[in-house]
DNA sequence: TCTATACCCGATAAAATTTATCGTATATAA
DNA sequence: TTATATACGATAAATTTTATCGGGTATAGA
């Protein structure tokens, strides 16, 4: 119940440690064998993040990952949705094909419950969390 | 990811009919049909309330359930974590057999994070849902 | 006392989601 | 040319969540 997934996890501990590595290039294999996460996901995850535009690869020998500056400026919420989809403590609040509707009886206060948990994500940013 | 459990739900919108009956007792079965939701699985989800003297039960015909007066002053963060066990957005913050332990760079923050939304949980009380 | 209604509860099964791996391709530094 | 590293679609394993089954007990009313 209300858990991160580890995929975000995992992504926030590679960019904390880009954060510390600057300019340089660090390979998932490094991240991974520092961390003890599984190399392919962790390389599945970076390899998002280069799409997101997030942080930059490099390929070859001495390749590997760096951040992008200024990224710890977004906030969670932007963070955790562009790697996960959107924040939805009931189903309802993302696609709305609930067999109940209308007669859901506590839709309402729920869907201010989730815009609370947002609002708290949206007042961190990435950078809280990575440096 | 960050999902409430379908046994929350259901107990939320059996509480709140609950408390729109009053003192009259209703069966799992009504409420179950009622809001189409699974009658073993909101009858277990019931019998749980019993046990923690949320609601109280009567046997027989014309049996069923009652809320208990008072309930509705209790936080979320007891009722979710009575029905659902603690609240963690990751497991160390819970069970902490994470091989990562001492060696994670994101601890800190996450279980900052973490007491964020168990706050937001302590400020809502059930009766904010069901009323 | 019989019967229908309803709660009680442990065990199991099905479904969905999350987590992890595999296989193949491409890029590049030395 | 070779070793290192990213890219990425497909699939598999594990876990968690959701739902069901099968047997029990209590009790109101005929």
């Amino acid at each position: 119940m209300l858990k991160l997934t580890r995929k975000l996890e995992y992504a926030l501990i590679a960019l904390r440690h880009m954060q510390d590595q600057g300019d340089t290039f660090i390979s998932a294999k490094k991240i991974s064998d520092m961390y003890l996460i599984p190399q392919e996901l962790l390389a599945k995850t970076l390899q998002q993040m280069v799409k997101l535009n997030y942080i930059k690869a490099a390929q070859g020998p001495h390749g590997g990952y760096r951040i992008r500056k200024g990224l710890t400026e977004i906030s969670m919420t932007q963070f955790m949705e562009d790697l996960e989809g959107p924040i939805g403590i009931v189903d309802c609040n993302i696609n709305s094909d609930c067999i109940q509707l209308d007669n859901c009886n506590i839709r309402l206060p729920i869907k201010q419950i989730n815009n609370n948990i947002r609002a708290i994500f949206n007042e961190i940013r990435v950078g809280d969390i990575t440096s």
